[in-house]
DNA sequence: CCAAAAGTGTTTGATTTACACCCATGA
DNA sequence: TCATGGGTGTAAATCAAACACTTTTGG
């Protein structure tokens, strides 16, 4: 009838660099699916909730606190070499600029691009799969992307981050209208000089936490 | 540091009764939160898949097979009498004319009116305003309205259908339209004679399976 | 003065909303 | 013939999409 079962959670860390999309993966050194990239996570225990595993996942993983983080969904069987397995997902959204990867660990850390993954442990193509699906989603109804972003940002930038997530190429002028015209940007009174041409206004989010329009 | 974790499956059924949107409850007559009504659910052993745990409870509850059913999300330190206890939260939608209730049963199942529902065990009613959020929205681009009404029905029928989920009234050519131009549904060749009236058409979902637009 | 990216409006089509009258039936 | 709910179309407003030139700067 099978032991008691495993709770792990696992978190899908999204972040956008050079306009593309990358995954947080580690590298599994042991059993089972030695060898292959894996999503991080860990086993859940019962002293924090759910959310507070998630939460501290991610803080070690990449050092970062307030962004955005949401549950994904729930599978099971994950790991056919066990009985009863349950991975609670959950997906996050952080700067790679100011992300410290852990060096010290045996399992590197490392970036991977969404459109370029490998096989990788488990069923975590399709977990990271339905991530980039439902960050896409909600991209347009809410701020969530505040937590690829550093406090100021071009409007360049907040399109390419977008872009990277979606897909798809966006006309700059009707995205600087939606998005103004949603109050969840704000410019700021700065601006960025970066070579010969014309300084870019610098904005910010209007809210640093999680607003749905 | 907590025992094994105990995970549990709970299901949200909903139906629409006299055009008010139902949900199943039943009695709790043990311990913890004996005597309150809460969502039926049941402990995971790990012998099935979660989705088929859930589906199973919710045949068990009601007979109903074929309808949609949808994870929703997973809680932890529902029950605060325990450590480590996870819930993996399903709905689904049921036509009520189909069910048949279980009547052996200690704690008898029971239609609940969603608007008017008294202090429940647990979280339960968190979880059940979640799912009424969620399937309110996803009526808007999905057919899974199909489980909640027989083979066939008529147009009023239907819209009653979403006004009961959404909450407010809707405009009888523009939701006719609407529902047309999707090809969700589709009319049949029977009319249905009801009183001193002009026959209604009778509609039928084009797909009794899970239609995203 | 040249190259490079920033900034800015308008027009068109599509979609959504609001709204009122005739039709078919059973009693 | 009357009461009851079923069935239908159009106009206005809103929203989304397409599209090109001028501005500011550093070198």
């Amino acid at each position: 009838m099978g032991s008691q079962p495993l709770v792990a959670t696992i978190v899908v860390i999204f972040s956008t660099v050079d306009g593309v999309l990358q995954v947080l993966l580690v590298h599994r050194s042991s059993q089972p699916e030695q060898e292959k990239w894996a999503l991080p996570g860990g086993r859940w225990g019962g002293s924090e909730s759910l959310d507070e595993a998630a939460s501290r996942k991610l803080v070690e993983e990449t050092g970062a606190r307030g962004v955005y983080l949401e549950q994904l969904f729930t599978t099971s069987g994950l790991d056919p070499s066990r009985e009863a397995t349950v991975a609670v997902a959950y997906f996050a959204l952080v700067d790679a600029a100011r992300v410290r990867l852990r060096r010290e660990e045996a399992w590197l850390p490392k970036w991977h691009r969404v459109d370029e993954l490998p096989p990788l442990a488990f069923d975590n193509n399709l977990v990271i799969e339905q991530a980039v699906a439902r960050v896409g989603a909600k991209l347009e109804y809410t701020n969530i992307a505040y937590g690829l972003l550093p406090e100021q940002f071009t409007l360049r930038e907040l399109q390419t981050t977008y872009e990277a997530i979606l897909r798809q190429p966006l006309d700059r002028r009707n995205f600087r209208k939606r998005m103004l015209s949603t109050g969840l940007i704000a410019p700021t009174a700065e601006r960025r000089h970066e070579g010969a041409h014309r300084p870019a206004l610098l904005y910010r989010f209007t809210a640093r936490e999680p607003v749905f329009l």
